[in-house]
RNA sequence: GCGCCCGUAGCUCAACCGGAUAGAGCACCGGCCUUCUAAGCCGGGGGUUGCAGGUUCGAGUCCUGCUGGGCGCGCCA
């Protein structure tokens, strides 16, 4: 329908140009757009503005001779010409017979699109570290991640969903270290817990687990362990210490058993607690694996191969600010070990590697001072930086009330991803989440999501979907059926202002789908269903759908299904469902 | 100090490569259930888009400066 429009206005340009008006070397690119105020009509094209500054005219005139030249057509029932020079298209309710239809065959397929070239694309999120539960900080990480996967899925790509598992660095050690204390406390050792150490519940209950498998396979005296330790000012070095002490006492393949006791533990409930929010990735990949095949190697050689690393105090860096970083980087440690950031080096050379087209991650926003080093890492490993894209999702601060609720792993106090869906249920949470942009700071009261639940939008287009499933019971009580025909056939009998809108609306979503993958944006979609329930509302509190005039019966019938579909397939992109009866 | 993100109605947020009179929800005021679900609908008040310049037919949107807030600046991960 657009397109058809557009090509009228091209016609009437080239028509133009035949006669001189316009001069045949000014190319244009034609573009309609829909009207934010209806009484502008439908859709809108400003070529003749952006014409008439190229060709030093009058913008109103110019549009005036465009219309002249444009040919019939019965899409349309009234062409103006407003504003500054703006064309409107005032459209015939005949022109959204199409869509509808293409809505009702398509079905659940309905806004999937095909590009011009289909991408592999490979998207990492959420990838906290398995030292603790998923808090409600990851939530939005993951509801985001999650909306955006499927929506470029729907945009016609291919892609892979992974979860960067961190089980090799110090963190885990220091986790594997708590565990263990935990353990020895159990066994009634008197342990002196560090203040820097996990302090969550969730590292007592994994030393009971641990216990209740290997009875006492891990115990040591506390003499033993807090004999002859360094000084406790430096708590890092301290801590460092006891690590140290852990292994030498328990041995390589004990500490190594408890060690992944924690590991698997939080990664099994990572795991299950992102299901149960909706959320599942193509792939776990460990950090283990880079050190295991030696890719942490290949990777580094890989950048010395570029010539933008050196050497210097013993160390190897990477000069990331030959590509806009402020500082540059280590890779390589002075005592041999590779940094964190070496490990990042490699993996984003093997998202290559493996042959994706585009490689987005998506950080959380304290992590946005990584974004410069990585992007240089790709620009050094001779990449094209259009390929990689760094997606920043900005807190979600928590409050209860007016009270700001601090959170921090170590310290336990969070509030887990799992308390928070809990209480306010998975729909309500992954549109709450993916309700805001992700660049945008947002406020989440926990007190307000839970008394607000009957307020959240979500409800809101969840009832408009069962509204709608309730009319079509109601017409199967009264023995009557709903034929798609006939009601395609009546089609122009839907010309009122309701019906209207709700048609504009429903004519929006394959365009809004395009735009919200483009621009990484699954809240369009939010914003969008909210728009349509709105639209439906009023129609069904200002028409009824089941009357005796049939042709008019099934017409309304038609659309309403059609909106039913497109509200299920807009939900199930953000992952929320849509309720048949509410 | 340097860098990134943000500042829109009382509150929480929209506004599609710059478009026409900046929109919703919540809250507030007034109406609507004998009709397919009132978790709904209809009407009303509410704005110098943080401030000051600049770019142009046109700026919430782009540029510069200022201001307020969040976050980050380790041979931690």
């Amino acid at each position: 329908m657009k397109k058809e429009l557009q090509q009228l206005i091209v016609n009437a340009l080239v028509e133009l140009q035949r006669h001189n008006v316009i001069p045949t070397d000014v190319t244009f690119a034609v573009q309609l757009e829909r009207c934010r105020n209806k009484q502008h009509g439908d859709l809108a094209c400003n070529i003749a503005l952006i014409l008439a500054k190229q060709l030093g005219r009058n913008p109103r005139e110019l549009a005036q001779q465009i219309v002249d030249h444009l040919s019939q057509s019965d899409l349309v029932n009234k062409i103006d010409i407003a504003g500054p020079g703006f064309i409107n298209f005032y459209l015939n309710v005949n022109a959204y017979q199409e869509i509808i239809q293409q809505i009702l065959t398509q079905a659940e397929n309905y806004g999937k699109q095909t590009p011009a070239k289909s991408l592999r694309i490979h998207l990492e999120f959420v990838s906290a570290n398995p030292t603790g539960p998923l808090h409600v900080g990851h939530g939005r990480g993951a509801a985001y991640g999650a909306a955006l996967a499927d929506l470029l899925t729907t945009a016609g790509h291919k892609v892979h969903k992974e979860y960067y598992v961190n089980d090799a660095g110090r963190q885990m050690h220091i986790l594997a270290l708590s565990v263990w204390l935990r353990y020895l406390a159990l066994t009634g050792e008197d342990i002196n817990f560090p203040s820097n150490a996990y302090q969550g519940d969730y590292v007592i209950d994994i030393a009971k687990q641990l216990l209740q498998s290997k009875e006492k396979a891990y115990h040591q005296s506390a003499d033993h362990v807090f004999n002859d330790l360094p000084e406790a000012d430096d708590e890092e070095k301290y801590m460092d210490a006891l690590i140290a002490r852990a292994k030498k006492l328990l041995g390589q393949d004990a500490y190594q058993e408890v060690f992944n006791a924690g590991l698997n533990s939080i990664l099994t409930d990572i795991r299950q607690d992102l299901a149960d929010f909706g959320v599942t990735f193509d792939e776990w990949f460990r950090e283990k694996n880079l050190h295991a095949a030696n890719l942490i190697e290949q990777g580094i050689a890989q950048l010395k191969a570029s010539k933008h690393t050196y050497e210097r105090d013993g160390a190897l860096w990477f000069r990331s600010t030959d590509f806009g970083d402020d500082k540059d980087r280590v890779l390589i440690r002075d005592n041999g070990q590779p940094t964190y950031f070496a490990a990042d080096v490699a993996y984003h050379w093997h998202k290559y590697e493996r042959g994706f087209d585009q490689i987005i991650d998506i950080l959380g926003a304290d992590h946005h001072g990584y974004a410069p080093r990585l992007k240089a890492v790709i620009k050094a490993l001779d990449k094209n930086p259009d390929d990689f894209d760094v997606l920043l999702v900005q807190f979600a601060v928590l409050y209860r009330g007016k009270e700001k609720v601090q959170m921090s792993t170590r310290s336990g106090s969070f509030v887990t991803l799992k308390t928070l869906y809990n209480e306010v249920g998975k729909d309500a949470a992954r549109f709450f989440y993916v309700m805001r942009k992700p660049d945008q700071h947002m406020d989440f009261d926990l007190e307000l999501a839970k008394s607000q639940t009957t307020d959240n939008p979500v409800y809101y287009i969840q009832y408009a979907h069962a509204r709608i499933c309730s009319v079509f019971r109601q017409l199967a009580e009264k023995q009557l059926t709903w034929d798609q025909n006939i009601g395609l056939a009546a089609f122009s009998r839907l010309d009122t202002e309701h019906e209207r809108d709700v048609l504009n609306t429903l004519s929006r979503y394959d365009d809004m789908i395009c735009t919200a993958a483009r621009n990484h944006d699954p809240h369009m979609i939010a914003h969008y269903l909210r728009e349509l329930a709105d639209n439906f509302h009023s129609y069904y509190n200002a028409h009824q759908f089941i009357i005796d005039d049939n042709e008019l019966c099934q017409a309304r019938l038609t659309l309403i299904a059609a909106c039913q579909q497109v509200i299920v397939n807009g939900l199930t992109l953000l992952g929320v469902s849509a309720p048949k009866a509410m």
